[in-house]
DNA sequence: ATGGTCGAGGATCGA
């Protein structure tokens, strides 16, 4: 059975809960993984998802910071989570649907303003998190899973308005790039959004500092659909819900689709 | 080169 499967990082979902509802209601995705959701679990309205047909959930959460949920439509069950760093973060939360498909839903720390370590603490919280990602994904091959998440890493050239002028800015710096390809690589995790739509620039954030997101256009792709090898060529039909950023009182990222014939 | 805007929670901190 295929089902589709949204990653959106939706910066509060108690602000935002009538937005998440509009987007399960006009898009219909199986399951909606959603980041920075900056509530304790208790607090998230999830009879109102589940009013729509959205019954299971699995989610990790703090006050005011971070928080990660996985709402769905297919029964799932709860995979426990990973406290990267051993700062107690809502940073991850896994969940297995019926058919044996593992989703891990993540969020890596955007890491500061200044791309080094040495005088930003930020930014060496996000590479080591992603060092952790890489050994635990080394140890623990991924077989049947998914990962989605905010990354906030935008590898490729065309991954962002302009390769030149963000190589030194926190998100595009190549040493970014290089763990965050280590993790990809260490679980033979497959990028299936970029496997799917292969040429072009392909963007899912733009900052609320522009002027004019839309016509600027100063985009990143900083949220990620990756498979395991086993079930990558399952992959197809991946979108960046661009209109999103334009809803009234938007998160600003847009969610990113894919589809998966299982 | 700088500043620009959000959300949480009630002053800043994080993004």
């Amino acid at each position: 059975m295929p089902f589709t499967l949204a990653t959106w990082n939706i910066n509060s979902v108690r602000l935002r809960a009538g937005l998440v509802q509009k987007l399960l209601c006009d898009e219909a995705p199986d399951v909606l993984c959603l980041q920075e959701c900056k509530s304790p679990v208790e607090n998230i309205p999830f009879e109102l998802f589940a009013e729509m047909g959205y019954g299971y959930w699995a989610a990790r959460g703090q006050k005011g910071y971070n928080g990660v949920a996985i709402l769905s439509r297919l029964p799932l069950q709860d995979a426990g989570h990973i406290d990267w760093c051993g700062k107690g973060d809502a940073r991850h939360v896994a969940a297995t649907l019926e058919n044996g498909v593992t989703i891990h839903n993540c969020y890596v720390p955007a890491g500061g303003d200044v791309a080094d370590r040495t005088v930003n603490e930020k930014f060496g919280h996000k590479l080591d998190t992603l060092t952790e990602m890489r050994d635990h994904f080394r140890a623990n091959l991924p077989e049947k899973s998914i990962l989605v998440g905010d990354l906030n890493i935008a590898p490729r050239e065309d991954d962002v308005w302009s390769h030149k002028q963000l190589l030194k800015v926190v998100s595009h710096t190549p040493i970014e790039v290089e763990h965050l390809g280590n993790a990809q690589e260490a679980g033979g995790w497959v990028d299936v959004t970029r496997a799917d739509i292969p040429e072009g620039l392909l963007y899912s954030w733009w900052s609320y500092r522009a002027r004019d997101w839309d016509a600027a256009d100063k985009g990143r792709r900083l949220d990620h659909i990756w498979a395991s090898g086993d079930i990558a060529a399952a992959g197809h039909g991946s979108r960046v819900l661009r209109a999103a950023r334009g809803w009234e009182k938007p998160s600003d990222h847009a969610p990113v689709f894919a589809t998966f014939d299982l």
